[in-house]
DNA sequence: CTAATAGTGTCTATTAGACAGTATGTT
DNA sequence: AACATACTGTCTAATAGACACTATTAG
């Protein structure tokens, strides 16, 4: 039909296909401390999203995820970093592709498929640089055999959503995600935080990804906080130091002032062998 | 501006974006035998990756993954369906997605992102069943420091491609791959391929999916040629054979004429403990 | 002194690695 | 008998889990 590759293309016209259009949504996850009443008290840690109020339809005055189009000239995973800097007004963020969602009727404008994005971030890089429409939700989560409830909670708004989850098929722990109830975010975004806590939840047991959530200094203690609060589940603490003990090393610095023995501030050791 | 939701669906213009589109790829694994002169000796394993040839510009006459355009009207996970359906004319395929690949010149006819799929099967199920234009590809790879090169071949083609890789950033071992030598291989594919084989590589070690690729019964001799050949390593026989031992459940069937000591076949166990 | 966390020593249990041996078919 | 793979026993090394203990601060 045509003779080269040139030529073909010279007659191919975009324009005879049906419209359909890409966004990114972006998961930014961080770890919340929660002041308590006992000053000698180490507080609580929660895991917790960075949602927007929309201002515009569809779902105008509910929370989501950032997130916005793909342009033409842009490559894919400058779409996240362009909207994330956006919100946030940094720059290097831990940034990883997570699911690209592209159901039929996941979004009332038009047929959209969204590529979802998980970064992380130490929320102290973030103080008063958020946008205006941003706001940090405390994540709690109940995960039963075939429910998961969520709950999300900024002290002002809660907002909660339960998820039902099957089985794919028996050859590994896929599971098919349903929304069974969701009142207040908007899309499919309840989906999209569900599948970055479980990745979180199994790249924390084989990478150092964690680090990414944390300050340059940090104590031990808190460092086990945090991988108990994404592992969701009390660790033993000798058994801790020794699997970080090669990934950080000891400062000259310690964290005094808390009513007990001070604590060592370590840092993440960049070349561990 | 807009009073309701309702009236703003009625306004919003999907025409007034820029086109693009959306294609699934999928990268079709399988096992394959290779006979060896000496009938006692047990045939070797290989990779191995279903291509075809493209009739079609752009890259015509190129081999590539199986792949296509998403339809307004079809969910994203009904397409890499609906094209291994064509393709090897059988249902219930394990289906994975990958990665999605937005690069802005991936394709030279428009923006077309493109979300990848990772199946496997046992490549004796699609025996006679193939679509004319596909064919089985050998993979071999030699994975060194920073670059990998791998070598694909049917018997009739042989088709080599060179990858660089560069760490992303250091609390994981995320690569970032560009293609530097590909001379046979249509669109960003000999990225695909990588990815798969890393994701399969891994996903081995803490899942089941190896059983998608093996037939109703199999040898334990067989079962570990297969994981062999997925890790790229030699594993010890006592060690396989317990880490495997409550996935898998002895048939009174046996694989006899081998010129050597019969084996045992046994099938994958459904409710294992 | 007390409450609270920091940090370590050590014993045990489980899992992974290595090697050598025995078993049993075909030609 | 010889070859080739099937399959098992067992010793050792490494890793994970559990518990109890000592250390050190602010008030």
């Amino acid at each position: 039909m045509y003779k080269s590759e040139k030529e073909f293309l010279e007659a191919y016209n975009p324009e005879e296909f049906d419209r359909l259009s890409i966004t990114t949504d972006i998961l930014l996850l961080s770890i919340s401390d929660e002041e308590t009443a006992n000053y000698r008290k180490t507080s609580k840690k929660h895991m917790s999203v960075l949602l927007v109020k929309r201002d515009d339809y569809p779902f105008k005055g509910k929370w989501c995820l950032p997130g916005g189009f793909l342009q033409v000239d842009e490559e894919l995973e400058d779409c996240p970093k362009r909207i994330l800097e956006k919100e946030t007004n940094i720059k290097d963020i831990y940034l990883e592709q997570l699911y690209t969602f592209g159901g039929i009727n996941r979004d009332p404008r038009m047929r959209i498929v969204s590529t979802s994005y998980m970064a992380l971030v130490d929320k102290n890089r973030l103080k008063d640089k958020l946008a205006s429409n941003a706001s940090w939700f405390n994540i709690k989560y109940f995960d039963e055999d075939n429910e998961v409830v969520v709950v999300l909670d900024n002290e002002i708004d809660t907002l909660t959503f339960k998820i039902r989850k099957t089985l794919k098929e028996k050859t590994t722990d896929r599971y098919k995600f349903e929304i069974i109830e969701n009142e207040s975010l908007a899309f499919d975004h309840p989906l999209v935080i569900l599948n970055g806590i479980e990745r979180l939840k199994n790249k924390v047991n084989y990478t150092d990804v964690v680090f990414n959530m944390m300050p340059e200094l940090f104590t031990l203690g808190d460092l086990q906080q945090v991988y108990e609060v994404i592992l969701n589940k009390k660790l033993l603490d000798p058994a801790f130091r020794r699997i970080i003990a090669n990934k950080v090393e000891k400062t000259e610095f310690v964290e005094r002032g808390a009513g007990h023995r001070p604590s060592v501030l370590f840092r993440y050791k960049n070349n561990q062998k």
